[in-house]
RNA sequence: GCGGGAGUAGCUCAAUGGUAGAGCCCCAGCCUUCCAAGCUGGUCACGCGGGUUCGAUUCCCGUCUCCCGCUCCA
């Protein structure tokens, strides 16, 4: 951050950056002709590159480089049997009640009860009260003392309240599949991108030809109809998430078997055998994550992990924790990372029948070598996988990336009267910023599409590389512009270049400028990207 | 969803019960111009709907969106 920078408080900046991305068209709010859509936003042409950078770099990192790990890109839409497995028909329909008087909202059973069971007898008797379309407050509340004897009180204060009759919050997009919506199935929006990951185990695994442990990663959207989404990308109700699950032996027997033949075996690579069997694998994710958004010049002291005390834990979970990240409006979640058991396995195979047990041929060897039956061998050997996720929010790292690097520079200015020369410049990583370089013929007679500063912007454009050609203005105006979409090299052809065939390569962050000649432009920036 | 605040050009602001001005931005042109703010010209706005009124950007109601607090947060 930069002088002025450190001086902006939270909100101000927030401000800036979401007045930036609309300016330049980074980010629009949805539907905004229409007066808008809240939760639902639209990356414009600078966004959308800056977001597939993003995706681009979590693929070739997490994915591409691991010859453990296999891609899949689902449906967005899945039958009503997934979720249901996955419990988030169930969970999801919260049956929440107002309090009128404090206007706390909270959901019935976790008003105060004299007993668990009571709790649970008013979170029924509320659901059957909704899909009876009871909404009268006096006739439902008095039914509950009925049940249950007497009327459940405010938690926090321990008092009797006005509370409101309990409505329903579906948390899920829900769909009629089929045209007509009659006779055919209920579909839903996916609500995180991991379930068809799981529903589709068995087909990845044998298709990837993959063995225990590997990881199925996915980028792509999901929805949830929250209650009340806010802080700009931070909370949509259409989102991105960037996923692995990743699939671990929930035992230590191979590492026992192995250290119990012979020292020679080498031990599994990243797997010391001490820890307990899996826990291991979560510690290993988590370090690799906290790796990747180094490499994706976050710095450290925006980052927190934030443990999830065991009681605390979902249903699902074994471990969990949050990478946080320093947003304008205080610390919000960038990335979950959970130990998720063999649950989301078990549910499907429950549910859908079929069997997403593995074989471990492995295990059965060396088992079958130290003389156990088979039947024995093959019962050891056969299990269901756990399994480790790592799940990313897209778009708020899209905001934490855009935050980490805006900046405000005070420059010096030849003009006079005028208090400061105040700079917007974001500082991206070269290889996430929208566009990489650009080309500035220094007058417009320079310019023209026969003109050798064009030229040099085709070729670049042809390297695959992200280019602009601005000739409008005057040059400090067009250095601002890009600076203010984090652009980090200008290439300038001016009135020399003619005779000496060198542009000035402009540095966004440093403002040096260095003469180059036209034929090694090409390949310095790609060195240069390679190197930052 | 509740409570509070706010919506006038891309941005920041102004004025007005008789349909709106400015600066910056943007676009075109001029200038041999390497770090915004030179000259000339130009485009662009009262969130949406209803009511009151001869007439509403202005008053009233509703709605949508944004911000803050609560809530929610797999």
């Amino acid at each position: 951050m930069g002088t002025l920078g450190e001086q902006v408080s939270g909100m101000e900046q927030m401000d800036k950056l979401v007045t930036l991305c609309k300016r330049r068209g980074f980010v629009f709010q949805n539907s905004e002709v229409y007066s808008g859509l809240a939760g639902f936003w639209d990356y414009g042409p600078l966004g959308v590159e800056l977001k597939r950078n993003i995706e681009r770099f979590w693929w070739n990192y997490m994915v591409r480089r691991r010859d453990n790990v296999a891609g899949l890109d689902a449906a967005l839409i899945g039958p009503e049997a997934v979720w249901v497995a996955s419990g988030h028909v169930g969970a999801f329909h919260d049956a929440l009640v107002d309090d009128k008087n404090s206007k706390e909202r909270f959901r019935i059973d976790q008003l105060l009860y004299h007993t668990e069971e009571d709790a649970e007898a008013a979170e029924i008797y509320a659901l059957e009260a909704i899909e009876a379309g009871v909404t009268d407050e006096t006739k439902f509340w008095d039914g509950l003392k009925e049940k249950i004897g007497y009327y459940p009180l405010n938690p926090n204060t321990g008092k009797a309240s006005r509370f409101t009759a309990p409505r329903q919050f579906n948390l899920m997009f829900k769909q009629g599949i089929g045209a007509t919506g009659e006779g055919g199935q209920t579909g839903y929006l996916r609500a995180e991108t991991c379930q068809p990951i799981f529903v589709d185990f068995d087909s990845v695994r044998v298709t990837a030809r993959q063995r225990v442990p590997f990881g199925i990663a996915q980028i792509g959207k999901a929805f949830r109809n929250e209650i009340n989404p806010r802080n700009f990308l931070f909370r949509a109700r259409e989102f991105s998430q960037m996923e692995l699950e990743f699939f671990v032996r929930p035992d230590s027997l191979i590492e026992q078997l192995k250290a119990a033949q012979v020292a020679e075996t080498p031990g599994l690579h990243d797997q010391p055998g001490s820890l307990a069997p899996t826990q291991h694998w979560y510690e290993y994710w988590l370090g690799e994550r906290r790796s990747y958004y180094t490499a994706l010049g976050i710095r450290d002291e925006f980052l927190r992990i934030h443990d999830h005390p065991p009681e605390k834990l979902a249903h699902y979970a074994k471990a969990a924790c949050d990478i946080e990240f320093l947003f304008p409006f205080g610390w919000g979640e960038l990335e979950g990372i959970h130990h998720r058991g063999d649950y989301d396995l078990r549910q499907h195979q429950e549910h859908s029948g079929k069997k997403f047990e593995y074989f471990d041929d492995d295990a059965h060897r060396l088992l079958t070598e130290s003389g156990m039956n088979k039947d024995e061998a093959r019962r050891l050997a056969t299990y269901l996988p756990n399994c480790i996720e790592t799940s990313v929010g897209l778009d708020r790292t899209f905001l934490a990336v855009l935050t980490a690097a805006y900046d405000e520079d005070e420059q010096d200015t030849k003009h006079e009267g005028k208090e400061a020369d105040i700079r917007i410049v974001l500082r991206l990583h070269p290889r996430l910023a929208p566009v990489t370089c650009a080309v500035f013929p220094l007058s417009k007679k320079l310019s023209g599409p026969d003109s050798k500063a064009y030229k040099l912007y085709r070729t670049l454009i042809e390297m695959g590389l992200s280019c602009e050609f601005d000739d409008a203005g005057s040059i400090g105006k067009r250095y601002r512009r890009m600076d203010e979409i984090g652009t980090p090299w200008c290439l300038t052809y001016d009135f020399d270049s003619e005779e000496d065939g060198a542009v000035t390569v402009r540095d966004r962050d440093s403002l040096s400028q260095d003469r180059v000649s036209l034929e090694e432009v090409p390949t310095l920036l790609i060195q240069k990207l390679s190197e930052s």
